[in-house]
DNA sequence: TAAAACGTTAAATAAATTCTTAACAAAATT
DNA sequence: AATTTTGTTAAGAATTTATTTAACGTTTTA
């Protein structure tokens, strides 16, 4: 490779790191290892590649790339590629932020909503148990009504949550706020 | 205390601790520290605390309490409340989770949206230098072209996520997507 | 004016997480 | 059939993060 093509080369990848940078950054900030959070930056920039093609690009270990390259595609970030005549695994990384981002934050949605209608369902129930109760003073009845009011009053925003992240996945919201530039 | 009163507060405080848990544990996911999270899972059913009052319901030092109260200034999740008579400062939770956690949200999207645009125009700004540069062979010049083409196309998502969060802020979302319809 | 109360900052400790090396299992090539 | 290749799992090391204890500066009260 000639000197000046070296030069550009690395001229490219410098200006390429910022953006890989704050790409990480974000996902570390969301809860993302910062292994695997480099790696999908990174793969943003290539095409498809190995396990080995990954570590050798960031300078990691095998297993740290297994398991990174195995989160992303749980979070749909990155999915496998079918490659004809190699033995080695291949991976692609989703280019198009609406479906790696936004299909990031759909799952955390769902998960939240999940988990916590189902323990707001849990309490209620015992806090009706408690209202009920003949054993309870009309003080912490009042009380645990006043809780199980609270929690009623809260099921909007997780349901609202619901219909924000099927608006998403539908694409419907687009009708709403449209994309700005044709895709 | 008689002992069925006492009976009947654990029994409330147990039914409280199970959306408290999912509540913490969600906010942990998004990457906040668990003692804030805590701190603000617990004062979600509660009025306003003084910093002694919170350490001694969560069995924590009281600079933990401090830094977590802080914190969840910040984002919006606990505000100051001016409490006559009182030398301790008084903090109380918001507790419309669209005010809290979509607030916390858009604040993480407008981070995002800020720091990677700026990476985006810097990135870019290199691409256009490299593709001007005599130096630079064609085939780099044309790499170069390819990253700045990827990157003008990602704005869109940025865009959009701007957008959303105006939407969000301003409340016109919820002419699309309205709150209230239970089940 | 001295002492106590309150909140915060700094340093140190404790805990948890992340990554690596090593060992392993499955598959394929020789 | 033996050896190599590939990906994953398990255990250990290293780093990072979170929390506590200690010290500090202000303000208030006695």
């Amino acid at each position: 490779m000639s000197e000046s093509t070296e030069g550009s080369n690395s001229r490219l990848e410098q200006a390429k790191d910022k953006v890989i940078g704050t790409i990480a950054e974000t996902m570390d900030l969301y809860g993302v290892t910062p292994a695997t959070a480099n790696l999908y930056a990174m793969m943003y920039f290539k095409d498809q590649m190995t396990l080995d093609e990954m570590r050798t690009e960031l300078e990691m270990s095998k297993p740290s790339m297994s398991t990174s390259v195995r989160r992303l595609q749980e979070i749909k970030m990155v999915k496998r590629t079918f490659t004809r005549g190699s033995r080695k695994h291949t991976y692609i990384a989703e280019k198009n932020f609406f479906r790696s981002f936004m299909g990031f934050y759909c799952q955390m949605w769902e998960r939240e909503v999940k988990m916590n209608m189902e323990a707001i369902e849990e309490s209620q129930k015992d806090f009706i148990d408690i209202i009920k109760d003949a054993a309870s003073t009309p003080e912490v009845a009042a009380e645990a009504q006043q809780y199980y009011d609270q929690l009623e009053e809260s099921k909007t925003y997780y349901h609202w949550l619901d219909d924000l992240v099927a608006s998403i996945r539908s694409g419907k919201i687009f009708e709403f706020l449209p994309k700005d530039q044709p895709d």
